[in-house]
DNA sequence: CTAGGGTTAG
């Protein structure tokens, strides 16, 4: 067994764990101490994770949390044997889990591995020219004098072919260019000229040039030696890898035209590219009939690439088919099969399949490898499951495999996001010392960790650090800091980083306005920034499903002056600058000078002024334009997920009738009509049973997002008088466990919930405890709710779900009282309460109605139930 | 022609 490398002693647990010769007995060492240590974990309110006994890899036996393991892995899912047609898209709210979030696709850092030239048909004069390019070509003119001196000796097209791809493997394209232009120039045989252009073309893309490549690819049509079927496949791989999947189908589709037929690695290219454009999985098999229609055999790489389409959306059942399909078609699996097999079914959400999977890899002799773990490790961190990621960690290292610059920024990207930037750093440290520099990823992810916890002094220090180091800051370094200032109030920082951006000749893209959008109506300025959404798709830039939930969120909030102001201790001073007239002043000055006709800096500007205390637009036309926002968002045929209908929820909440509610309510039911009908029959009063299937697809969210959906429906609820009907919604929630533990005999914990939500809850809970009293069994003695400090609120420090929870439990006559040392904490001693339970009229004002039921006529929620079904 | 990491909504 290799000693575990000196760089990987990234926490305190695995420094420990080097010491002890024996790395099983060390793991439950490890384990105990953990558990023991609560702060040594790596967040504090993880979700129920069972920690896996860590066991060593040999004997690794995939111990399974029982009611996952029944739905995911003991029960095998459906595999088709008719392939290719693999099951429809699960339901829209299943489609849109966060793993599938991006947007973006294409911008890594390092182009793909370089291609060997091992195999090729090269002489040694190849060879030793090569040398001499590399030492002597300084400059165009040095280089082709060293071709001139080998001009004689280099044989044919393949030794110049070598000699382009070794200087592209180099990352010296210019050379390679001149080499690839003195020999075509020399070279009077068509296809040899063809065999250098495709060369020269695959060389570009391979280093991401595709701007060149695309000018190498036409040159060559017009000089008619282009029209070749490995010309075509180069430039269909360089449009992909460059993120320009539609021109390479367009490409793709154009060979008809010139006479050529895709051959496998046509077809694979094509594929690949789907694959890293998110094109739909439904749209990539209809080029793989094709491809099979036409007798092309697939291999392993086109099923590779297949597998790569559907880990994109996250499709793990259409994964799992492939998988199936390749076995059934004899063809080998390998290890970039397991490890993109893998991160499909990780983005499906389903983690406990994915480790039974990579648990059977070393049977099939493919052992996993960095890659394999970081997949993992990702997807258990995404799921919040991080004891298991911190497991997984800890057994990469105890098998000796180093990690690589992407498993050090999968790891610090965790860190980052919690907010624990002493791990962070050490995580940079260890990353830095084992010869690995920080790039971009790194420092993006530091930004928007640091900013998020609003150190902007931090953030502004890492960002002048990046450019000292000649980092250069890419389009999401940019996004990143102007949502981060934004979202801050820090607009003068956002302008000055928005201007770099401009300077540094980016092309702002969908995420960038959406943060802007953001920003926007996050200070209630909804009618900015649905003229900023007109603006970008002017600029042809579609707005996704994140830019609309954006703004139906906003919906009503700037009529109720809900303005963001973060308050965060060590940069008040810095936002008070941005806040105080003078900096708005400079803000708009600079603005007149630069005399910039930008809408964003406009809107920079129009945020500064907000900030000075002009007047707010009120919310009174916004219904009329909510409406056209989601009618737009109809026509551009964005899918809405779970976040849009949470959104569009709270916004019927903010609603002053109950007729405007109904009018956004009718726009879910276009959207998706089983989350209408369970809105509307629940408001309605009607008692409809149909609602458990629907929250079983919210149970397949992360946590926040399944809590935010409850909240939603349960205010909405409550707010139009439904009282018992929120209070079965919370009931079902807390069965769920979509609030962290939120119930005890003596404690109730109300953090995470909406007003609404908390306030069902407390009835619950209060005629759970009156049972108890009843039943005769003993009360604990102190009994405790809890508010928290308006983490929920969007404002810090303004407890409206306390004052909330504090008068309802005044109007009941309820004896809970605010604790001295916490004012998020209303408790009482067991007797008080029980006593009060006892009292005649309690039980009266204990239970909840709803305002309108329909109780008495079953059949309104029988025809509901039909209506759905129709629909 | 093939695998993993970073940004935006709640």
């Amino acid at each position: 067994m290799a000693s575990t490398p000196p760089h990987c002693s990234i926490t305190a647990t695995t420094k420990r764990y080097q010491n002890h010769p024996y790395p099983h007995s060390q793991l439950k060492d490890h384990r105990q101490t953990h558990n023991q240590n609560p702060h040594q974990r790596w967040t504090s309110n993880q979700r129920v994770s069972l920690a896996k006994p860590p066991l060593p890899p040999s004997s690794r036996n995939a111990p399974k949390p029982a009611a996952a393991a029944t739905t995911t892995t003991t029960q095998h899912p459906q595999i088709h044997p008719t392939f290719p047609s693999f099951q429809p898209p699960k339901s829209e709210l299943v489609s849109d889990f966060p793993g599938r979030r991006s947007t973006r696709f294409v911008s890594k850092l390092h182009f793909g591995r370089p291609r060997t030239t091992m195999g090729t048909r090269h002489t040694s004069v190849a060879q030793e020219a090569l040398q001499n390019v590399i030492e002597y070509g300084k400059d165009e003119r040095a280089l082709e004098n060293v071709l001139l001196n080998f001009e004689s000796r280099l044989s044919g097209s393949d030794d110049y072919v070598f000699l382009l791809r070794e200087l592209g493997n180099r990352g010296d394209c210019k050379k390679a260019i001149c080499c690839f232009e003195f020999a075509v120039k020399r070279e009077r045989k068509k296809n040899e000229q063809g065999k250098l252009a495709s060369a020269m073309i695959s060389t570009l893309g391979r280093l991401g040039k595709v701007e060149m490549a695309k000018t190498v690819f036409e040159a060559a049509l017009t000089e008619g030696y282009g029209n070749t079927v490995y010309a075509f496949s180069a430039i269909i791989s360089a449009y992909g890898r460059s993120g320009y999947c539609n021109e390479a189908i367009k490409i793709f589709y154009s060979m008809k035209d010139y006479g050529l037929k895709p051959n496998l690695v046509t077809y694979n290219a094509v594929i690949d590219a789907c694959g890293k454009g998110g094109v739909e999985f439904k749209r990539v098999l209809e080029i793989f009939d094709e491809m099979l229609r036409n007798g092309m055999q697939p291999d392993r790489i086109t099923f590779n690439s297949l597998l790569a389409v559907c880990s994109k959306g996250g499709l793990w059942e259409a994964a799992r088919s492939l998988s199936c399909e390749m076995v059934n078609r004899g063809i080998d699996q390998d290890i970039f099969t397991y490890n993109t097999l893998l991160d499909a079914v990780c983005k499906g959400g389903q983690l406990d399949m994915a480790f039974e999977i990579m648990s059977e890899m070393p049977a099939k002799n493919i052992l996993p490898n960095v890659v394999t773990y970081s997949t993992m490790i990702d997807g258990y961190a995404k799921a919040g499951r991080l004891d298991d990621a911190r497991n997984l960690f800890n057994e990469m290292k105890f098998l000796g495999i180093s990690l690589d610059r992407v498993s050090y920024n999968t790891l610090l990207s965790i860190y980052a996001k919690l907010g624990r930037f002493e791990e962070a750093m050490d995580v940079c440290r260890e990353m830095e010392n084992s010869g690995i520099r920080k790039d971009v990823v790194t420092y993006n992810a530091l930004l928007g960790g640091y900013g998020k916890q609003y150190k902007y002094d931090v953030v502004r220090n890492v960002f002048e650090e990046m450019k000292a180091r000649h980092v250069s800051p890419n389009l999401l370094t940019y996004s990143t800091l102007i949502d981060v200032y934004s979202k801050g109030g820090l607009y003068r920082e956002a302008m000055d980083v928005f201007r770099e951006f401009k300077k540094a000749g980016l092309k702002a893209d969908v995420v960038l306005y959406s943060a802007l959008i953001d920003a926007l109506c996050k200070n209630g300025l909804v009618e900015s920034a649905v003229s900023l959404l007109d603006e970008m798709t002017k600029e042809g830039i579609r707005p996704n499903v994140v830019t609309y939930n954006s703004i139906i969120d906003a919906f009503g909030r700037s009529a109720t002056t809900e303005s963001v102001v973060v308050d965060a201790g060590q940069t008040s001073e810095l936002q008070i600058e941005s806040l105080s007239s003078s900096a708005v002043e400079k803000a708009t000055k600079s603005l007149v000078a630069d005399r910039e006709d930008n809408q964003i800096i406009k809107i920079f500007g129009q945020l500064a002024a907000e900030k000075a205390g002009q007047a707010k637009n009120s919310g009174g036309q916004e219904m009329m334009c909510i409406l056209g926002v989601f009618h737009k968002m109809h026509e551009l045929e964005i899918k809405p997920n779970v976040v849009t209908f949470s959104a569009i929820l709270n916004a019927c909440s903010r609603c002053n009738s109950f007729e405007e509610a109904s009018m956004l309510l009718e726009e879910l039911r276009l959207f998706d009509n089983q989350v209408y009908g369970v809105a509307h029959g629940l408001l309605m009063g009607y008692r409809i049973s149909l609602w458990q299937s629907l929250f079983d697809e919210v149970k397949l969210m992360d946590s926040s997002t399944a809590s935010a959906f409850y909240n939603a429906l349960t205010d909405m609820l409550w707010h139009f008088g439904q009282k018992r009907g929120a209070q079965l919604v919370v009931l079902e929630g807390k069965r769920r466990q979509v609030w962290e533990n939120v119930w005890s005999e003596s404690c109730l914990d109300l953090h995470l919930m909406s007003s609404g939500a908390a306030r069902a809850m407390v009835h619950a809970w209060l005629l759970n405890v009156r049972a108890i009293v009843f039943e005769g069994h003993e009360v604990p003695k102190l009994l405790s709710i809890l508010t928290g400090w308006g983490k929920h609120s969007k404002v810090v420090g303004d407890s409206t779900l306390r004052r909330a929870v504090e008068a309802l439990l005044m109007g009941m006559g309820a004896p809970f009282r605010s604790a001295k040392c916490n004012l998020g904490r209303l408790i009482s001693t067991g007797s008080v309460v029980a006593s009060w339970l006892r009292e005649s009229g309690t039980l009266k004002v204990l239970v909840l109605h709803d305002d309108r039921t329909h109780q008495e006529n079953l059949r309104f929620g029988q025809i509901s139930n039909l209506q759905m079904l129709q629909l």
